[in-house]
DNA sequence: GAGGTTTGCTTAATCGTTTAACCCGATGCC
DNA sequence: GGCATCGGGTTAAACGATTAAGCAAACCTC
């Protein structure tokens, strides 16, 4: 039913022009004469022209478009870091194509390859847990940790977690258990790692692993003394509150229940959880702009050696973006008893800290 | 540092033939002999050829990609959708540009012409509450509820709603209370709208939007003799829960909460979170299809007269997926004092049922 | 063996944009 | 006044795939 859509051809022809000089007029590159510009723009302003995408992508090899790889969509972090993105790639001009890998290392390679063929001028990737990405011919930026090797930007989850823990250590709390999911997530790691250094050598710590220990009683270690537990993710943190909760214990006069990301439902609870938030504007932002500068200068001072496994490509771009702890209810003085009388296990450290 | 990818003309180019006859053999269209087509094909698996989708758009007009708006990327149900669209789509060879309208009406429609402008062959819109979606000269699916006229296809959220009060009712349940929160929520409406049309006449209903009562006092309720809560949302249900929980009502043996959407935390939390669930898979599915549909077969059927304003388009795919309960252990039997001994509001029925 | 049909491929146009190369008239310079 | 320069355009060639139309040889048919 829609007339068709106006052309570079179909304006160039109103005027009794070329369409290059159309284009050049829109585009301001080439010669013309102001007047004329003006009378082109204003034009195609009115008529709501629009370049064909698709044509431009075919000219230029450059189709506007960047790719958004994830672990696992159903990731309740996933939201905050697409909204992010798309919202930074909007910005830029850019449109961006989503990509889930379900967790897999294949299906993963798997949505890069559809990417790239469907001409992603760039990719944005956070890897499962523990993957490597390949490298490919189409500029990347990885979303994990600092630490990891090829990683673009991201949270500061250590610096988080020692944020995380001086916060509890000013409640006066002194017994902590650290909860994890899976100690192959490097993010994980990091938090974990980093709230064990942001806790003295005096203090009593439990790590917890849920994959290796999913029947943990959590009740059981509160009161056995542990007035503190910190989660690397509020979906676990959300559990024990819960469970502590069901349990009989007034959070957070018993115990402090503290957890990372800032989840949806983090301010929804009673009490609301008090959590470490990543900056995902920032991290999106970076990443974007990392990918952006890459797809322009296509070399960013070529690495002399080793394209392949350095962790080159060190642009300027900051790569550690700093947490921001939410404090909320969740979290309270450590009750009076526990701080004045230490339990009977002083010193379970299970490990010493591992500060590089 | 890659070589070129391969063309249908460098192809062409090895075998001695033009490019057109490499075109025929590959997708099987023109005349061309088995023995050279077999060869053609082998070579072009060989060297990994993918045809260049930008050239391919530009000269069909098809970018075999579809648009994906919603209403707000941060809404803990977004992934479950994004995810099945990706699948569904993927499955049909097709990409997933998305876009977030910041539930915003303006960059909703804003978001539309950014898709359409990039090629997107057709857009399934999870509409804001309460939008009507403009019409496109592109295939559009809506997924919003089976009243909204123009939905192609949702979950039955009204039967949803009927089949958890029948759930809560057949657990001996007799006072209830229905939480949403906002009313413009034809999704919400819908839900409540269900939940109260599957209780009897005899039941105590007291329904609440929390856009217009935030400071609701939930454990006061229960005190008052409300022995289930049904939330249109786990995010609500979750609250309503741990606000019970801290106020000391054992969940589920003083009071039952049950929500909607089977989010990521529902079954994290303790007690987990009975719910009933969308089956995202087979709406995306179905959403996907329709488009897939109406992208092949440019009218179907026409309708006659007003193509703008009908609920027209009645594609014979299903429009309103069956919801699925699963029940876990925030939902139990009512307690037995309520049961023989009614509170004393009996009849505080603030509405009546209003089933059409 | 002449006419018609297949078979198997080629030619060439097309989608809409970008961009290098060229062209012509008007100036500017010494 | 001869020659380079510049401003304001135009032409035309891409980009890579698709597809209608064309064309030559081979095959069939009676």
């Amino acid at each position: 039913m829609q007339a068709a859509p106006p052309t570079l051809q179909s304006i160039a022809a109103e005027f009794g022009v070329s369409s290059a000089t159309v284009s050049n007029a829109l585009s301001g590159k080439g010669r013309v004469s102001e007047g004329l510009a003006a009378r082109i723009r204003a034009r195609a302003e009115a008529l709501g022209y629009a370049p064909s995408l698709p044509a431009r992508a075919l000219r230029t090899g450059r189709s506007g478009v960047i790719g958004l790889v994830l672990p696992d969509l159903a990731n309740p972090l996933f939201p905050k870091i697409a909204q992010a993105v798309e919202a930074a790639a909007a910005r830029e001009g850019y449109g961006v194509l989503i990509a889930d890998s379900h967790g897999e290392v294949g299906a993963q390679t798997a949505a890069l390859q559809r990417l790239v063929q469907r001409g992603a001028d760039g990719i944005i990737v956070v890897p499962r847990r523990g993957t490597r990405v390949l490298e490919l011919d189409v500029p990347l930026a990885v979303i994990d940790t600092p630490a990891t090797p090829g990683n673009t930007v991201s949270a500061d989850h250590r610096a988080g977690g020692a944020a995380l823990a001086a916060h509890l250590l000013g409640l006066g709390h002194r017994a902590f258990a650290l909860v994890g999911e899976s100690r192959e997530s490097s993010v994980q790691r990091d938090r974990i790692g980093g709230l064990r250094a942001g806790l003295p050598q005096t203090a009593r710590i439990e790590t917890i692993w849920l994959e290796e220990a999913p029947e943990t009683d959590f009740p059981a270690l509160a009161r056995d003394g542990i007035t503190a537990f910190a989660a690397t993710s509020d979906l676990h943190a959300l559990r024990i509150l819960t469970t502590l909760q069901r349990a009989g214990l007034a959070i957070p006069r018993e115990a402090s229940v503290a957890g990372f990301d800032d989840l949806a439902f983090a301010a929804a609870v009673t009490p609301s959880l008090t959590t470490m938030a990543q900056d995902s504007d920032r991290i999106a932002g970076a990443a974007v702009a990392a990918l952006m500068a890459r797809i322009d200068g296509p070399e960013p001072a070529a690495p002399p050696a080793g394209t392949t496994g350095g962790s080159a490509g060190g642009t300027a771009a900051e790569t550690a973006v700093p947490m921001t702890l939410i404090a909320r209810e969740s979290t309270g003085p450590a009750p009076a008893s526990t701080r004045s009388e230490p339990r009977p296990h002083p010193a379970t450290r299970s490990q010493r800290e591992t500060t590089p």
